[in-house]
DNA sequence: GAATTATTTCGATGATCATCGAATTGATTC
DNA sequence: GAATCAATTCGATGATCATCGAAATAATTC
């Protein structure tokens, strides 16, 4: 999940919060010099740092009846290595990437699973053909008398279903022998071009 | 002025931009791949792409009629190389260094310039001596007498106030003569300690 | 221990903003 | 040119949040 890194983000994503790290980028400082210098009052402040304390941004220390904030230096180098591939990657660990198919798919059958149609566009006919080449056991050989009694299953128009498998190579055919069989998986990323 | 920063801090502070970035990270989206993926409605995706592009980290492409968005992987860099000495600087561009110390001379000074009280703390004590030093012409020496008179129009305890003066070396005394001056300025931060 | 001082917490308020649905725009297809 | 489709814009709504003042805490000084 990537809490951490939008709690961070929102940290950062205040104009006088910024403005704090920049001072304390320089020296270290208490709450009441920190609202003088900012025109804020003394609470606002205190809230301030304290969201840049929860992201490990600042700390405080005690002196006197003072809290003296400093930046935390190393904090601030943790942002260097920001964005790379595993922040990238760890932005979208919740993100159901089959989503989009699925809907598709419930956007083009009907309750029973029957297509209502072919979609005509090329990445929507995609979604529909992958779900429909479910129906193929993986490594059999059909003919096509088989072929055509799993794809009525789905569309009345079974010419137009298997020419589009066999077109996004999803259904393999032998010239020959007028064989069919499910191609295998490849990790189709649904790029657009 | 860090407004460029905070809008671009802004721009990445939201569970589901980042979850954009992230996507785009990998591959080429449309809006309504985009909006299927994390399920929501086209226009809000639309706005979180329109944030992302105003600073720049992404940028859309036509294809038919869809727009698809890639990222700006320069932008992305750019990020490596933040707080750098130079950003954290200007994030304090337009913040009045001195605004805390007029404060502090602010609460110890009646309406007339005279001194209400010293103050018992260090840092505005400080701040108020500053105040009263630039009374004193730079390189031009002073008998007692002469300074007397010129801090009595500050404060009634003129001893105090020059013993203190004496203390923070803003005034320099010549053990021998009984002369006065005052002290070269230095560059001052107003740490605390 | 009473008074002073800085900070934090709390509750309220106003502004900002994510999200949605509806309407509009822009582009493509037939 | 009419119909279709994706994207954007617009207006409204609800949530989040920056800011403040007041009250509570914590620490220090006398």
């Amino acid at each position: 999940m990537s809490a951490e890194l939008v709690a961070f983000f929102k940290a950062l994503a205040d104009s006088n919060r910024l403005k704090i790290v920049g001072l304390l980028a320089q020296q270290t400082y208490s709450v009441e010099q920190l609202a003088a210098l900012l025109n804020l009052r003394p609470s606002t402040v205190s809230h301030h740092l304290a969201r840049l304390s929860e992201v490990g941004l600042v700390s405080a220390r005690a002196d006197s009846y003072y809290n003296v904030y400093q930046l935390e230096e190393a904090a601030l180098r943790k942002t260097n290595l920001l964005f790379s591939q595993e922040d990238l990657a760890s932005m979208i660990n919740d993100v159901d990437l089959d989503a989009y198919d699925r809907q598709v798919v419930g956007n083009f059958t009907n309750p029973d699973g029957t297509l209502k149609s072919l979609p005509a566009q090329r990445k929507k006919l995609e979604a529909v053909l992958h779900y429909v080449i479910t129906a193929f056991k993986p490594g059999k050989h059909y003919n096509e008398e088989q072929v055509n009694k799993i794809l009525v299953r789905y569309y009345d128009d079974t010419a137009s279903l298997r020419r589009e498998l066999v077109g996004f190579k999803l259904l393999q055919r032998d010239s020959r022998g007028g064989e069919y069989w499910r191609a295998a998986e490849v990790d189709n990323l649904g790029d657009i071009e």
